[in-house]
RNA sequence: CGCGGGGUAGAGCAGUCUGGAAGCUCGUCGGGCUCAUAACCCGGAGGUCGUUGGUUCAAAUCCAGCCCCCGCAA
């Protein structure tokens, strides 16, 4: 069987891997064009062109899909199937009805839960405790496919984004191994979807790892979760981005104090959201809208990545400090 | 040549502008205090100041090149 495959980020690699091991006959990649990516200014291509390249499948990188000498050069491949995971482009119809098999989407969650751009991040910004792989046909909607096939992953309390996504990367591959079968000889039955019973999964943005101190610590512990590791979550202190690798909720209750952050009369549960109430050896507790988050580990504007204890170590943070203005704001 | 921060003891930082005996917090080792301790006190070890070259009586500090780390932007 004649396969062409589309997707662009990591997830789609991982994905593409392991739709090589079976003996389905690959004929082409396609994925986004290479763009100028890092701290230089070099040309960098997606993990699927990398991974095609490095095992001989032509890949085909189209600005925009849907132009219809782009379609034809889908057409030529003579696909019996269209494989999509993360490609970034939406499908016209005119693809839509090239492969006799259909085009088939790996989509990270549980639809119609979370569609759009980022499911995996979503599920944990919104505290879901388990989410999971679809496999469905695709329509010219959004997301909006019959589905064929679910599995369901759990998420733990520690999840962070970049965990998820390994984990969810893995259950899309061997999902769509195990669904392919199923679709060509029509075991598997698509099913509608139903609606949407969450807002679009929009794509994640660097603004949205800025710390609200106004929301409560658990939603704040989400964000440096989910976020972890990109966009990635941060504040400013004395004007200086301070990037929040670890945090979590803690308790208002002060337990065990050691007396002098007693004496502290900034160190109560009603500072102002933003203030660092309590510094401990390994630690320090931010005041939010609603219970303390306390950090645990952190990078500083220009510098890597360390532990609280490293950070307090060298940067002296005392109680009463107040943090998220940014420089200009100042 | 996209913009910018940084490489100083095992760790995190100060010192660099205004050259002139290497410092802070922590860790570590030894001793002490204590019912006890991640607390406190005393003492010790540990650094070619990223690298190469230049200026100078003298360079962590000034100048030039190179290597490495990181933030922004994409």
């Amino acid at each position: 069987m004649r396969i062409v495959y589309m997707g662009t980020p990591e997830i789609a690699a991982v994905i593409l891997e392991r739709l090589l091991e079976e003996p389905y006959e690959v004929v082409l990649a396609v994925t986004q064009p290479d763009r100028p990516k890092g701290r230089g200014k070099a040309m960098a291509c997606s993990p699927v062109k990398e991974l095609a390249v490095s095992r001989g499948i032509p890949v085909f990188t189209p600005e925009k899909l849907r132009l219809p000498e782009n379609v034809e050069v889908i057409r030529e491949a003579a696909p019996d199937m269209i494989v999509v995971a993360a490609f970034g482009q939406i499908l016209p119809k005119s693809v839509l009805e090239i492969p006799k098999y259909g085009c088939v989407n790996v989509h990270a969650s549980l639809l119609p839960k979370y569609r759009g751009a980022a499911p995996i991040q979503w599920s944990i910004l919104d505290g879901e405790k388990e989410t999971g792989i679809t496999i469905m046909y695709m329509n010219e909607g959004l997301d909006t496919g019959d589905i064929l096939l679910q599995k369901v992953v759990p998420i733990s309390p520690e999840e962070t984004g970049g965990s998820l996504h390994d984990k969810l990367a893995v259950a899309g591959a061997e999902a769509l191994v195990e669904a392919i079968p199923g679709i060509c000889d029509g075991t598997l039955v698509p099913v509608p979807q139903g609606e949407m019973t969450t807002p679009y999964a929009k794509q994640l943005t660097k603004e949205m790892g800025k710390l609200d101190f106004t929301r409560e610590a658990a939603e704040l512990a989400r964000y440096v979760r989910g976020l972890n590791p990109w966009p990635g979550t941060y504040t400013y202190r004395d004007g200086a981005m301070l990037k929040i690798w670890k945090a979590d909720a803690s308790e208002i209750s002060e337990a065990c104090d050691c007396g002098a952050d007693a004496a502290n009369p900034s160190a109560k549960a009603d500072a102002i959201p933003g203030t660092v109430v309590r510094v401990t050896k390994t630690q320090f507790f931010i005041a939010t809208g609603c219970g303390l988050l306390s950090v645990s580990e952190v990078q500083p504007e220009g510098k890597r990545r360390m532990s609280a204890e490293e950070y307090l170590r060298g940067y002296a943070l005392v109680p009463g400090t107040v943090l998220g203005e940014k420089r200009e704001d100042v």
